[in-house]
DNA sequence: GTACGAATAT
DNA sequence: GATATTCGTA
């Protein structure tokens, strides 16, 4: 009955914490076992803290970092005293102990063997000291710490690899090609010319998509940005693809090698597209190559324009249906709002530049042939073919 | 040979 | 879903 419970009798028990490691380390007294041992009970239960907090590790970096530190000074500490403990016969081995000790720490399958060895100098120690049965303990005590420090030395590491893995693969990992990658979208987008042909013959039409080294090809699976072709680079890519089929089965990397760059239609190049359209009467009549010599896009393809036409004409041609088939007509082959049909001509892309103003009504008078193909343009960075629609219908009845 | 549109691949 | 490539055709 008059046993007092584990957890008061050890855990609890008044706890010396010095302010400073210094501090403690000042306090020791001058007996080698009784400062062993100290020293000892003190890493054991800094390392208790640390495995504590250890599940902290990502909110208390820091108080890691002291503990660590600390552990580290008082192992050091006390292994000096280890030694001076046992200096007379010890000394010669020391060294090789501490071989052990560095070789261990970089192959961890060998814990057991050090630990023999451990026993080993405990044992020794049990000889060449004097001390009693207490100092036993402590060599056990010190044996276990030793391990444990082992342990949590290994934790430590794998939390450093695992931290620097972590933040090498956030900066090299797909997720972070941030903003570098696609900030090849022309600023000129503010521009605001006051008319489209002014626009037309600005300077801005010049969007010169200039070709990356074709080192980049190895990003090419993202966004590519506006990094386009130049003529040199066309001329590449027009020859690769016409390898043999037996070459392209050949690796992955090869046929990727192969494969031109992929265009990253921005808003503004978008724009310009649908500006040529428009000029030319719709996305119906407007042929590809017309269309990109309209736009006058430097590294631009027959190919790209083509197959961005194709993908208009599909947006174009299924957003309205799924509207409203009043609000669409066929005029002469092209898909128009009932709004356009009706002579209201908005200068979507009228080169505001500022898809979300409804004010392209005043713009642009395109000669009675507004296709509905004005809609808009780029939105936004992913110029929603359908909104366009949206907007023309919606809005431009006033 | 070129340009196109549709289909298909990536 | 977006873009590139291929294929058949005019």
């Amino acid at each position: 009955m008059g046993s007092v419970p584990a957890e008061l009798s050890l855990d609890l028990r008044p706890t010396f914490v010095p302010k400073t490691i210094t501090d403690f380390l000042s306090t020791l007294p001058s007996s080698q076992n009784n400062k062993l041992s100290l020293l000892n009970d003190f890493i054991a239960r800094l390392e208790h803290e640390f495995r504590k907090i250890d599940a902290f590790k990502r909110e208390l970096p820091l108080s890691m970092l002291l503990l660590n530190d600390a552990i580290s000074v008082l192992k050091e500490e006390s292994e000096k005293c280890m030694s001076y403990k046992s200096q007379p016969v010890l000394e010669v081995f020391i060294p090789l102990k501490k071989e052990c000790d560095e070789e261990y720490e970089v192959n961890n399958n060998k814990d057991k063997e050090c630990k023999d060895k451990k026993n080993w100098m405990s044992s020794v120690q049990l000889w060449n000291t004097t001390t009693t049965s207490t100092n036993n303990v402590y060599d056990k005590k010190q044996h276990h710490h030793r391990l444990v420090i082992k342990k949590i030395e290994d934790e430590r590491k794998s939390v450093a690899e695992n931290h620097f893995q972590q933040s090498s693969s956030r900066n090299g990992g797909r997720g972070f090609l941030p903003f570098s990658a696609c900030t090849s979208i022309p600023v000129t987008t503010v521009a605001l010319p006051q008319t489209k042909e002014e626009m037309k013959e600005s300077d801005v039409n010049r969007l010169s998509l200039l070709t990356p080294p074709l080192a980049v090809k190895n990003l090419r699976k993202g966004c590519s940005s506006s990094v386009s072709r130049t003529n040199s680079n066309r001329e590449l890519s027009s020859s690769p693809p016409t390898a043999l089929p037996s070459l392209r089965t050949g690796s992955l990397q090869q046929q990727q090698a192969s494969r031109k760059q992929r265009r990253c239609w921005s808003p503004e190049l978008h724009r310009r597209f649908v500006n040529a359209l428009q000029k030319l009467g719709g996305s119906q009549v407007a042929t590809p190559k017309q269309i990109r010599e309209l736009m006058q896009v430097d590294g631009l393809t027959n190919d790209e324009v083509k197959s961005h036409l194709q993908k208009y004409r599909l947006h174009t041609r299924r957003a309205p249906s799924t509207k409203t088939d009043e609000s669409v007509v066929v005029l002469g082959g092209l898909w128009m709002s009932q709004d356009q049909c009706n002579g209201s001509s908005k200068g979507s892309s009228s080169g505001s530049g500022s898809p979300q103003s409804p004010l392209h009504l005043a713009t642009r008078s395109r000669g009675g042939t507004d296709s509905m193909e004005d809609e808009e343009d780029a939105k936004s960075e992913s110029y929603s073919w359908k909104s366009h629609i949206d907007n023309k219908t919606g809005k431009v009845g006033v």
